[in-house]
DNA sequence: GAAAATTAAGTTGTGCGCAACTTAATTTTA
DNA sequence: TAAAATTAAGTTGCGCACAACTTAATTTTC
């Protein structure tokens, strides 16, 4: 066997599991909130942003998604109240998402959620800093 | 606006995005051999310990997944010759996989994929090892 | 040793995530 | 300015990923 293809030296599998086991915990906070972890970070955006909108372009550059998941993913969204979709008057290929009021409104049962997370995680702040120091080198290593 | 709700400032969305782009790193690589990137992982941990056989379940932990993602996934790949499950005699619940001839084979064309990642990434030893021990805290510290 | 509980795999339904494509609007170019 | 190229959003098809459930086999309990 040859080391180098061992599953746990895998630097992929570490993310991979890591990613999921964060879903995992992030799930049950969402689900009171109604929220899908990409829809989540979706939410993120617009109250970062509020109340500017975006256009579907832009929110895809940011979360790194394409049409192809946006789409179907805004348009359920839109259905359960959270936003509401505007092709823009400018240029009509582009659409522009904005936040309903209980939209805006949610923001305020998300914001205790990043610390319920860092607690769950049981890093100190030194080893969180020097954690997301190390992904964003390796983020940037990787510009798509 | 909260600062903690910041979406640069989520750990989670570090580790989302750069799960999605070394899934796109290796999807060209992968293609190549036939393979998806779960699927890669269940050759990984087939490769590693062949010519023995495991049972779904065991690779359900391993791989952390689920029989509902497991067992299409181990279907398709059995369309695919790269694998053959066979219910235990022992105990007939249980279903153990193993790897084909062909399977087997495929192992030399994945050996050199690793060293291309870690090229990809340029990252330097160091950094490597240090980010994997800062992963390796944090999944133990989600242990599920 | 028969009923109850547990276990393993598989199925169903939903939501991503993306490649490949379509459609319609805008921009570029000849 | 008319044709060609580009762009933005959306659609289709496929493969995860998982919750919730079903089925069948085994183990536990009384």
């Amino acid at each position: 066997m040859v080391e180098q293809l061992a599953l746990e030296n895998q630097l992929c599998f570490r993310l991979y599991r890591l990613n999921k086991r964060m879903n995992k915990m992030y799930a049950p906070l969402l689900k009171a909130l109604g929220l899908t972890y990409p829809q989540y970070l979706v939410m993120l955006a617009l109250w970062q942003m509020s109340p500017k909108t975006i256009s579907v372009k832009a929110l895809g550059q940011k979360l790194e998604l394409d049409s192809g998941t946006l789409s179907p993913l805004l348009k359920r969204m839109e259905a359960n109240g959270l936003v509401q979709r505007n092709r823009s008057q400018d240029d009509e290929r582009s659409v522009f998402v904005a936040l309903t009021e209980s939209g805006a409104a949610l923001q305020e049962k998300a914001v205790d959620i990043p610390m319920t997370l860092f607690s769950q995680t049981g890093l100190g702040e030194d080893e969180y800093h020097q954690l997301t120091q190390q992904l964003d080198k390796l983020i940037d290593s990787t510009t798509p």
